[in-house]
DNA sequence: CTGTTAGCGCATTCAA
DNA sequence: TTGAATGCGCTAACAG
């Protein structure tokens, strides 16, 4: 900056004033400066920048994983929000591991990040007391922290409703023995997909119908749910016979679909099958996966104006938004069996 | 920092020394200072600290999308590796756009990264002439420069063999009518696919059995492969009628795949498939994907290797470094037809 | 061993 | 309309 002022013969101040425009400055001048900033490929060191402005231009974005396109479109997506945004986003891949997260919450505070849009929730809730110890603004999408820390704003998807629409179309389709299979019930969302579907086993009656109900454990590799998803349907097998079987992602649905070809049971004749998250494979396998759509560009979108009102100090009285999933029929669980 | 040093009675300066271990304290002091130090929770400013040091501890990874495991891959691998030599990853999703691959230089210009990885190259390669300038060390994996810019070190996988070994492969099971499809040529790496496919052709002496060779266009949506691939076959099969079609990557061989199903062509025993990249999916598709297998994680070990030595001015000198593809043969593309 | 001090590059108040 | 001076929080050379 010194060097641009010194070459268009201005005060480095000057110089300050033109490149922000932030102040009234002769058009002449205003040019001159331009110019040679311009030449010398002048670019501001944003260290200097936010220790002045004691505010970085950057945020965090928390997520599990990237190895899974629902993430990796919630990247992309907020990614995209943010830069045009004019902020620089920090993407933590936290793997559910709270020392990982831990680095990352301090790494992020470290580097004076404008807020955090926290994704999934994190496996140690408690960490995140430390943005609240700092004020840094953050935004947890599709996941509830309750009571568990401060009363964060959220953007959520109602989990328990698909879970519901799921148990349903498997009740159109005349399939009452049904089973699931999740991950580890990590954060609010899963257990309100597992809770939604309990909760439609009983509204409709099907308690005695109920076929093995598989939670991985500690062991599940979440790089590779397709894995976890052929390993669940193996056990479900094992210890059942159902007619459906409703995978909480879609990952697991096309591990279970795996499974059940290799072992000759024909999808959805023999066994239907149900997943959740509409991710693009759904659409690319075969059969074609039935599943649970999630708004994901609309929570993105929604999460990231929250943040941003917060990050400007406006006090956002929607603190809590529920988006509606929806289901998407294809051959995996017809609409006529 | 002032806190902690009138919380532990000693100056402010000390409990910088005590913090960084960068002078020989005495052992009541540096007790009393760390413990007040982790009592109020402090965290260091890093927009001070860099600016102090005029380098900061992030480092950039750009890569062209992250819907893709090959490039989720290096991501993770890559992520760890630094975050366990403690730098943080600013990771950049370029999707071979030049704008916003301007925009990330210049930003991670600005935040005054050590260094910066470079996956498959950039759309526009001159923007990486800002890093030149700036004296921003980078490191290019799985693309060669050459005399483009300035020659920068670079890790690459030997692309021609790979694509001579699917070939080979093809004429041991006596297939002769190839076709290859690749997304846009944007790099070296794509164009070595390409010229050692022609390559192996003239090397079998097969030009005159050659058919339908599928280049995308600047409509390919790069985060829809499997899309992409789907439509390549439709073109391919309009215009010819292979024993086997290599695909440029494991996501256009699904799609291809696909495609053939559709149209109720059998694999491999119509037509046989070879992928490329070995992406997890490739082994969990029916029929299993018979793939070019490139060695990720050397790949990004070496990289990052090279990278910091680059910024501790270690002069390297295998600037160039090359590692070999090996074919990993499935049931698309089995061992015996 | 510990304290004092001088910038790092920039935004901004106050004078001119 | 512009310039001089100040300090953001920290590191490191130097003095004690």
């Amino acid at each position: 900056m010194n060097d641009v002022a010194k070459a268009s013969g201005v005060s480095q101040a000057t110089v300050s004033y033109v490149l922000n425009n932030t102040a009234e400055i002769s058009e002449p001048v205003k040019i001159r400066v331009l110019e040679e900033a311009e030449k010398l490929g002048y670019i501001r060191n944003s260290m200097a920048r936010n220790l002045k402005m004691r505010r970085g231009n950057t945020i965090g974005l928390m997520v599990p994983d990237v190895s899974n396109s629902y993430y990796s479109d919630i990247i992309k997506h907020t990614e995209k929000i943010m830069r045009e945004a004019g902020y620089f986003t920090f993407i933590c891949i936290t793997m559910h591991n709270p020392e990982i997260e831990d680095w990352y919450v301090t790494s992020l505070i470290e580097q004076k990040v404008a807020g955090v849009l926290v994704c999934y929730g994190l496996a140690n809730k408690l960490t995140l007391k430390k943005f609240v110890n700092y004020a840094v603004p953050f935004v947890v999408l599709d996941d509830d922290l309750q009571q568990d820390v401060v009363d964060a704003p959220c953007v959520l998807i109602n989990n328990i409703k698909g879970s519901f629409l799921a148990v349903q179309h498997f009740v159109s389709l005349g399939i009452s023995k049904i089973a699931y299979c999740t991950e580890p019930i990590y954060n609010k969302s899963l257990q309100d997909r597992y809770d939604g579907f309990m909760l439609a086993i009983n509204e409709f009656g099907l308690q005695q119908h109920l076929q093995h109900v598989y939670v991985g454990d500690d062991n599940t590799d979440i790089s590779d749910m397709i894995w976890a998803g052929y390993i669940a349907a193996g056990e479900i097998l094992s210890k059942s016979r159902p007619e459906g079987i409703f995978a909480v992602n879609d990952d697991m649905a096309i591990g279970v679909i795996r499974r059940l070809k290799e072992n000759q049971i024909r999808v959805p004749q023999d066994i239907a099958v149900i997943g959740y998250d509409n991710v693009p494979l759904s659409n690319m396998i075969s059969p074609t996966l039935t599943t649970i759509n999630q708004p994901v560009h609309t929570m993105c979108i929604q999460g990231a104006a929250m943040l941003q009102n917060l990050i400007e100090g406006k006090e956002d009285l929607r603190r809590k938004i529920m988006l509606e999933p929806s289901i998407i029929v294809r051959e995996s669980a017809p609409q006529i069996l």
